[in-house]
DNA sequence: CGCTATAAATGGAACGTTCCAATAAATCAA
DNA sequence: TTGATTTATTGGAACGTTCCATTTATAGCG
């Protein structure tokens, strides 16, 4: 049907006889175009299979609308719910986001961003992989192209974070385990090289601190941010000399992994050992016993992110406000009872 | 430290005092140049915080070395890992693949492909969206841009698919339960407009004529190919008036839901109701009761679509052969022991 | 030396758009 | 009618790259 070479728009020009910034006009649905010349040229647009050239377009207008997603790890269904509120907000405003997958690996990430750049993006929304260089964003930095950063924020850089409130959350969820009765805790998942860690751990040390948990009663065991991950914790854990009896965990999927671990060992979450998780994917509530976690309402955080980076754009600027998410508490299952009154009920 | 204008190879020309064409050659990393003035034009490059434009480069090349990947819904494990399979492949061959979210919408899709094909993409590979209309790629298909369909085919057209072996997955299935000593069974789960759906229930309508089930003992109910899905599913079936004792889901996630209400009726997975997935997503193993599920290996599925797709752009061509992934069934726990023997077992 | 062969670097046209300035056509005022 | 105003349409330059055809420099050979 069409012809083996692509069609511009001066073929469409010859076609419907007309000039070709008329077509061009008529691609912009500007309305300086008589509507009776508009439905010839839509028709001969649609009869030789036109597709648009945006590169070509780009190449004048200098103001692109793609924007990239760079996304740590798309198998985490956080980080895809995360995209998923994205791309809502995007799709409303007409524009289609391309997402990227670095796979926490910051060489890959490095090449990511190079194509995404060279592709010409008005903006890029990033949740940086873990070990990321403080200098990886400079490029961009100084290109003038805005960065949003979701979810994860890097040491020491001016650009805008949009994140949940890490520190308050884990302080309720510890909170909450004390108050439960637990006097032995554990902090588990996670490793210092990510901000996020010590947001948590932060918290968590907090809330111990004033609830009266001594250092010596307190375990924090680093470890993979997976299942795997989380069951490499409880088994530390279990082989303490004085063990503890509930954790909090650095995510969900840490928390699961626990979770399993504990399965393994014939014990059950929620009676022989308090777990509690962060994040609150959609999995915590079908999971059995369903999972106490922090929510973090992660896909209203993504189309936060949306839209301050459509705000900036829109406003040529490179700067914004960092957004910090309120959290809150979902208690379920897996850290049981209240202990102080199972204490009489217990045989 | 850059300008505010964004720096071309002309300005790296003059900075490095050499043409345009030097410029451009070095970029590509052609032998013609001298190492010393090579050397010469990078560290111009560097310092004027240059950003190649694929797109002017597009213009001339006519060949683009982006792909575009086509997800119904990425927030489904099962299809997030096929992305990542894929992108192994992509990854290793240096180009940088674009992912874009349709979730299950056609409209959506449309505007996707849309803008994949506005950028210039090299090709697409593609899981279309439920309801996709038959000429939604007759566009693509024109424009010789080459499209591989991953998991999910469309009735009539002339795509080439990188699918799994649905029809065997579920006799191999449906026959596992027939021999754990089911005699009523059912099919839960997914609906007639989806080709993958005729798949699989054909293999379960086949085991079950094979293995003398009859059509009576046989119940099918449509559904959401998602837990909340799975939960509707079991409550219908069990509300018959000889309810089944096992079923075959549609996929995994409809098989979660029907073990949450199960677990909501305070009946137990594998032991009052065997149930059986399909995909073995990475949760299937993590569950509890661990679930039995028709493995289909999405990622090295991915991989394959990648390479095919690889090979189409080498060798310009728009046409390429079917590949059907091997299958295997996943034993675990949520189907319970052999019934037959346990019958002497029971209290 | 001159001549050819090879290596290295270069100018210019082309790719498909946008947008400004200019033109052409239609309408209006007097 | 003439000139001014508005409405539609158009040609041409520009965007940043590639690549062909040339040019210039370097070397090889008798």
């Amino acid at each position: 049907m069409a012809s083996r070479a692509k069609a511009t728009i001066l073929d469409i020009a010859r076609e419907a006889g007309v000039s070709k910034s008329t077509v061009s006009l008529v691609l912009q649905g500007s309305g300086l175009i008589r509507p009776e010349t508009a439905v010839k040229v839509r028709k001969a647009i649609e009869d030789v299979g036109y597709v648009y050239n945006r590169g070509a377009a780009n190449l004048r207008k200098a103001h692109s609308n793609v924007i990239g997603m760079v996304i740590n790890d798309l198998t985490n269904p956080f980080f895809a719910e995360l995209a998923v509120g994205m791309e809502r907000v995007f799709q409303a405003a007409g524009i289609v986001p391309f997402i990227a997958n670095t796979a926490e690996n910051p060489v890959r990430q490095e090449e990511v961003l190079k194509s995404l750049m060279e592709q010409g993006v008005a903006g890029l929304i990033v949740s940086p992989a873990r070990g990321t260089t403080p200098g990886a964003f400079r490029r961009i930095e100084t290109a003038g192209v805005p960065i949003v950063f979701a979810m994860r924020r890097l040491p020491d850089s001016r650009i805008p974070v949009i994140a949940p409130d890490n520190h308050r959350g884990a302080v309720l969820a510890t909170e909450h385990l004390i108050r439960r009765g637990h006097r032995r805790l554990a902090f588990f998942g996670g490793s210092s090289d990510l901000v996020v860690y010590h947001e948590r751990l932060g918290g968590f040390l907090e809330a111990c601190k004033t609830l009266g948990i001594s250092a010596s009663d307190r375990l924090i065991v680093e470890g993979e941010t997976s299942r795997k991950g989380g069951m490499a914790c409880l088994e530390t854990a279990l082989a303490a000399a004085e063990p503890p009896t509930a954790a909090l965990c650095f995510n969900d999927a840490v928390a699961f992994g626990v979770m399993l671990a504990l399965r393994r060992r014939n014990l059950e979450a929620g009676v022989d050992f308090a777990v509690v998780g962060f994040d609150d994917v959609t999995e915590a509530e079908h999971y059995s016993p369903a999972l106490t976690s922090v929510a973090v309402d992660t896909a209203g955080l993504g189309e936060r992110a949306a839209h301050v980076m459509l705000k900036m754009i829109q406003s040529r600027t490179t700067r914004a406000e960092d957004h910090t998410g309120a959290v809150s508490l979902v208690v379920r299952e897996s850290c049981g009872p209240d202990r102080n009154s199972q204490v009489g009920d217990a045989a």
